[in-house]
Formats: C-alpha cells, structure tokens, sequence
DNA sequence: TCAAAAGTGTTTTATATACACCCATGT
DNA sequence: ACATGGGTGTATATAAAACACTTTTGA
C-alpha cells in the first residue's frame, strides 16, 4: 500500500473479508488410486481436523499465486496443473473472521513428482477419495465441488493427462477414467475412442518390470491438440 | 466486527485486498436480440467509461447477497437467475487499489421483468453483445468469460430458459439457440430434439397479436427436469 | 505351462443429419 | 389471394455399444 494511513481509515469505514486461497490437490499413485492431500490443523479453530491446504492472499500476489505459493510452501509442488474452481463465501465459515476463500484444484502424478514431507509443523497425508475424514471449516463443500468438477471436466477437456505420468499405456488411461468417473469402460470402444482423435504419441517404447506381457507407451500431443481446439475440435470420452 | 481494534490491528500487518462483485447481465428483448447491460461511470477511474455493474462486498453479506443487492440497487433486478462466473484478482485491475472481484452473470427476459430506470445518477444501458464499447477495468475480459460460459453451458443446461417468458414458443426457443450459439439450426431437428426429452409442456395457448398461423405455447417443467437429473439425465442440445 | 494383462474387428443399435412441403391465420 | 411463419416425416450417415478370443511375456 502506498498510503498505509488512507486505507486504515477506509478499512475502518468498511471493514474487508479476509481473503484466503484454498486448493483441492489430486494425486494419482503408482496403484492408479485417486487421492486427495490434506493437512492436519495444529492451531485453532478445528485444531486436530485435516483441511485442504490453503492461506491468505498477500497483496502484493495474484489469487493463482497466492495458490501455487501455497501449494509449495505446504507441499514443495510446484510446476502443477491448477483451475479456480469457485469462491467460497458464506458468512460463518470461518468462526474467527468473515473469510472468503478462492478455492482451486490440482492434479499431479504421485510417481513422477514426488511429493516432500512438509517443511513447517503441520502434517500432510494423501487420502482415497473414498476414505476422507471429517474436515475443518466448509472443506468437504469444497472437495465434493472438486470432484464434480474433475468427473465433469475430464470428459471434454484433456485434464485426465495431468494425472498420468508424461509416459503412460492405454490400460493406465482408462483405470483412471474409470477411477475418475467410477464405471467402467469398454477396452475396445475405450481404445477405439481415444485412438481416433489422433492425440497420442506411439513413442515406440514398452513399459518396464511387468510380468506379463509389456504394454505399448503413449504420450499426450499436447500442441497437436491446441491446434486442434483452435479449429473447432472438442475432445469428448 | 465484535473487536474492532483487533481487526485494525490484523489488518495493519496484513492488508487485505478490497473485494467486491461484478455481474454481467444478459437480457434477451422483444426481438430476441442478446443484450448486456452497462452502466456509465460517473466517478473515475475510467470515469464516462462504460462498466459492467457492481460494488464492493459488505462485510455481514455473503457474495451471492451482494450481488443480487447491487443488481436490485442499480436496476431494480431482482428475482433473477444468479451464477458465479469466475474470480478476477490480477494486481492492477483497479489503478486505485488492489481490488479482487468475484463476478457472477445474470439471465432475464426484457419483455417480463421491465428494467426501471437506475435509482441513481448513473446512466444504465442496455447493449447488444455485437456492439459493446470499450469498458473499464478488466470488464471486456469479464464480459468475453461469460460470454463463453453462456455459450457452453445453454448446450448442457436449460439455462436459457432464464432468458425467456414463462410461456414461449418453440420458434422463440430456437431463435434463442440460435442466437447465442451463433449458428443456424434445423427445425425439425431442433424440434425433435427438444421435444423428445419430454420437459417441455404444451400449455394449450397459442400466442397472441401475430399476423400469421399463431404457434404454441410452452413452458419448461422445471420440476421433472430436477427429478431426471438426479436419475442421471442430462440435458443437451 | 501357467498366469496376467495386451491387443484386436465386426455386428447391432441408437443418434444425428439432411431435406421440402402443406397449414393456419391476419391483412 | 397472398404473405408470413407454424408445423410435420423419412431416408441416410455417423457414432455408440455390445461382445470374445489370440498374443506376448515373465515367473
């Protein structure tokens, strides 16, 4: 703030929410189970509960940094896919303070990023989405808008990628639509589809250490699909 | 705030951003011409400059109540279909100060719900989307996302509907689709199409004061479609 | 040789698209 | 009687769904 008196005097005038970033984190292990990451509160209010991660905006920073900063700070991620999901902003929130929270979500590949121990106190575990505990705050609103959100978008939008690692074999691809959407799916319709819209890379490779026979590896043409988009293709599953 | 002092205090060390609520508002008129309304700003920054409608958040009300707060204060609105946009937080959207902005859009029908002049100096306007002038703030790009939004999601939501009068014809629907999704539309086909979800009534009035075969009249059945949906249908055209 | 997952086509069904004329009404 | 938009059906093309066996590899 250039003036920090002026805004003193305004604030007082009209008290401001507190602005927070929140951010629902994906993972998907090496078991190709979806799962989320939380963090156990060591201070009051819900002291003891897990939580998403999150913290306040600075005022110097963007919501979509404050979001990344947050996410490495508490996590060391870094270099993620990350969507605003939705604002959060009723009034009782959060017990100390009218609080207002842009809530974002990531997807991350557990395999290939592997995820540090939290640098400062608190305590961060990967849970199965069929497995979450009690949250703190309104977080379970907030996971369960996540997740319809990912079941809903990662049929029309090629956010399913994010998870993978940059390598992956069809069969990998559809456990996780399976996963994700929680039905499953036709191998060779599955195989058909997705083969059709000519977006993934045979890169000639076949997957290592398996005991049965070695399945063929892909990558997402991610430029391909840009240009693609930019003339009117909808990728669709 | 039950501790003003402390708050001070709070927010002395951490300046928080100003938070408030823009709304972009769609109004389809007697014509079905697609509209945005606009008002002109009479303070500055930007000032003259055309801006889409808006203010800050209270501190006792939540986003949702602000916006329908503003809207019913700046254009008498109220009543309206209401749906969180996106929220705008780049560091400079507001030369004055660091300003975050969670917008919303709203849908109405100019022919139903006539729009009183504004309570207050300022000059409202409605605009057809083809011809919007230059807008203050960050609002083109506000503007440009609901937009999208509109056009993605009247295909897998009866949200244009909202656009309509309670009773509407099967031309004005289409006319409707049309318009938004600029791009023509087979009548038979689109009739089919609708017709065959079985969500729209035949109300057994026909339109009125026309110089030809007058058509039916409809209403959508907002109660079954809630119920299908919840049974997994999903609507689209 | 067995277990385990990879890989592969065809038929059927459902949905989308293309397309043109008669009807009802007011002027 | 004419101008204007309302209303209707069928044939074709495309896409989705159902379905089972052979291949490869390591243990």
């Amino acid at each position: 703030m250039e003036n920090e008196k002026t805004y003193q005097m305004y604030n007082y005038v009209y008290p401001r929410p507190a602005l927070t970033v929140d951010c629902v984190v994906f993972g998907l292990d090496a078991q190709q189970e979806l799962k989320v990451m939380l963090i156990q509160r060591n201070i009051p209010p819900f002291q003891g509960q897990w939580a998403i991660p999150g913290g306040f905006v600075r005022i110097e920073e963007t919501l979509e940094a404050a979001a990344l900063r947050e996410l490495q700070e508490e996590t060391g991620i870094h270099n993620v896919f990350l969507e605003q999901l939705y604002t959060f902003g009723d009034l009782n929130r959060d017990p100390r303070d009218r609080t207002v929270t842009v809530a974002y979500y990531a997807l991350i590949n557990l395999v290939e990023q592997k995820i540090q121990a939290t640098t400062d106190a608190r305590v961060a575990e990967w849970f199965p989405i069929s497995k979450i505990p009690e949250l703190a705050f309104d977080h379970e609103q907030i996971l369960q808008m996540a997740i319809t959100r990912l079941r809903g978008k990662i049929r029309y939008e090629p956010i399913g990628f994010e998870l993978l690692p940059k390598k992956f074999t069809l069969s990998q691809l559809q456990k996780l639509y399976e996963t994700v959407l929680d039905r499953s799916l036709d191998k060779r319709n599955f195989r058909k589809k997705i083969l059709s819209m000519d977006l993934l890379l045979d890169i000639g490779e076949i997957e290592q250490g398996v005991s049965h026979r070695a399945a063929k590896l892909y990558r997402f043409d991610e430029d391909k699909y840009l240009q693609l988009k930019q003339n009117g293709f909808n990728f669709e599953i």
